[in-house]
DNA sequence: TTAATTTCTTATCATAGGTCAATGTGGCTA
DNA sequence: TAGCCACATTGACCTATGATAAGAAATTAA
């Protein structure tokens, strides 16, 4: 609990986190496990204290495509699913085995009335996100697969090394054999990562 | 004003927004006049009355890419430099003619404050544009030029009536001749639009 | 430690989509 | 009415990335 109790900490006292602690729920899985189902609704949002969680969809070829990671103190969740009470497009599992806070929109729905400075918080991650989101569409539209990969390592250092080779190109948005390629064309061009 | 008044409703009584109108400006630009310059911070969002408006980057090459389209009853902005008052990597400007209500955060802060049934509506908001931009991610990961002109058009048909070719293709990734290809082959397979 | 999986690399070939250049087309406007 | 301009189409060619297959390397399990 306590990174999630520090995450809120500059929004929330410590007593008032104590009232709601009682809509929140620590949870532990291991690697590869499913926290999330497509087809399932999404009914809660997901606080990684230790280990990494992703979401993904899976087209009808059967191919995955990840859509986020989320380290430690990242929220993850599919918010449409959870706002609008629709089935989930994606799902959402486990990189590493993961120590995670499990909350609901009651909780965010009380923190909200408890706290005008929650509320303003809740309002620019949502923002945040948005932005996130942004940037990568606008990415995705102008970038190649190498500047793709460059502004993803630089963005996403310790991401970079934690997570299979071939999801990272699923998040860019290309096979594992081109990104391949586009290391090795790197190294060719004598960068060094880091 | 009447399609903003419109707009709020079900979340501002007729009073309350009465109160709100000195944040309002309403505003008639023409085809093509720009709203908001990249490296300029965004300081309004913009409610579009009748007509139409885009957000659209300009990468190193000098090539346009189409963010956003907003028709009669949509908000466009860039929410990020609003709230975080950086420079907007982005430029909006209008497709047609078009009358728009302008406002700003202060015009969002004291309708917040006003009343709750607008805070959720905001927040309502805010989650529909991480669901479009989600499923757009997603798309540009997954479909091919093909099926993303199929989607596009059946998302926004009234859009793809109104705005050259050129700027769905910017819209979609892809170049103006590419799309007429795609088109040109949709037509082949006896492809009726609409 | 070996064996079994999973991941990563490499090579070859295929293709969607990009580039460049030419031509068409319709709507303005002078 | 002609001429212009923005937009759309087409064709020839090119390139980045995908598909497939095989082997190397690394991880995990036994």
């Amino acid at each position: 609990m306590e990174e999630f109790y520090n995450y809120l900490s500059d929004s929330l006292s410590k007593s008032e986190i104590d009232q709601l602690s009682k809509f929140l729920v620590e949870k532990r899985i291991g690697k590869g496990e499913i926290l999330l189902q497509a087809g399932s609704v999404c009914n809660h949002s997901f606080f990684v204290e230790e280990g990494l969680l992703r979401s993904f969809s899976i087209d009808k070829q059967g191919k995955e495509h990840v859509i986020q990671f989320a380290p430690e103190n990242w929220i993850i969740s599919d918010r449409s699913s959870l706002l609008f009470q629709e089935p989930s497009e994606f799902f959402i599992d486990a990189v590493e085995n993961t120590t995670l806070i499990m909350f609901d929109e009651e909780f965010v729905v009380k923190a909200s009335e408890l706290s005008a400075k929650y509320r303003s918080f809740n309002q620019k991650a949502l923002n945040n996100h948005i932005r996130h989101q942004q940037r990568r569409i606008n990415r995705l539209l102008s970038a190649t697969a190498e500047e793709r990969y460059l502004n993803f390592i630089q963005l996403y250092p310790n991401i970079t090394l934690r997570v299979p080779q071939w999801m990272i190109a699923s998040y860019l948005g290309i096979t594992p054999e081109s990104l391949s390629r586009v290391r090795k064309e790197l190294a060719r061009k004598n960068f060094i990562p880091g």
